[in-house]
DNA sequence: CGACTTTGACCCGCGC
DNA sequence: GCGCGGGTCAAAGTCG
């Protein structure tokens, strides 16, 4: 077995912690309208350290999040319409996170397929579609830069992941790790 | 040669 | 009903 891909220890030691990072759950507020987002945010915060960071990477873990923007939230309410369809995700989990840095890959130890790339309305920059390349795994990730500041990746995942990180696979065979007890 | 990326076409839901 | 926009498909090209 191959070592797990993680060609950016510069960028991500493990994802995300070292991260200037923000996240939520979509399914929280994209229902919402501009004036009740806030408070949905401020409420998921109460929960967010107990769930501390999506090392896991397929729970949600909706945090408050400082760095989003009247722009973010108008960019994701435009998904809600999407999202109404694509409800039928794996599990119906969809955990975004927002991120800065300046590559658009985040490494999370899974292995990711790209199956599209689409110019959307209000940004000028791509955002691309990827599927785990996992058998029979079949979570879904958008990624796309944030229109005001591209200097931030906006990362969605779409289902939760039926089998173990090829990481996490990887550190159990490893006879110096705890997970192999 | 298999796995992956690219990219144009297609499908589908929604708003007008 | 039609056009728009987002999401997905699939063929062709690329890479290791």
């Amino acid at each position: 077995m191959d070592f797990p891909p993680n060609p950016n220890p510069d960028d991500y030691t493990h994802f995300p912690h070292n991260l200037d990072i923000s996240e939520f759950q979509l399914s929280d507020f994209l229902v919402l309208d501009d004036g009740e987002v806030d408070s949905v945010r401020s409420d998921s915060a109460s929960q967010s350290t107990e769930s501390h960071g999506a090392s896991g990477s397929t729970g949600p873990v909706p945090v408050n999040d400082p760095h989003m923007t009247a722009a973010t939230t108008s960019t994701m309410k435009c998904k809600d319409q999407r999202v109404k369809r694509s409800n039928k995700v794996d599990g119906g989990t969809r955990v975004a996170f927002r991120t800065k840095s300046e590559s658009e890959i985040m490494d999370d130890g899974f292995k990711w397929r790209k199956y599209g790339k689409k110019m959307v309305k209000n940004n000028p920059n791509p955002r691309n579609y990827y599927r785990c390349s996992t058998r029979g795994c079949h979570v879904k990730k958008r990624v796309e830069r944030e229109r005001e500041d591209p200097s931030y990746v906006i990362t969605t995942y779409d289902g939760m992941h039926n089998h173990e990180s090829p990481c996490i696979l990887y550190l159990n065979q490893l006879p110096w790790t705890p997970h192999s007890s």
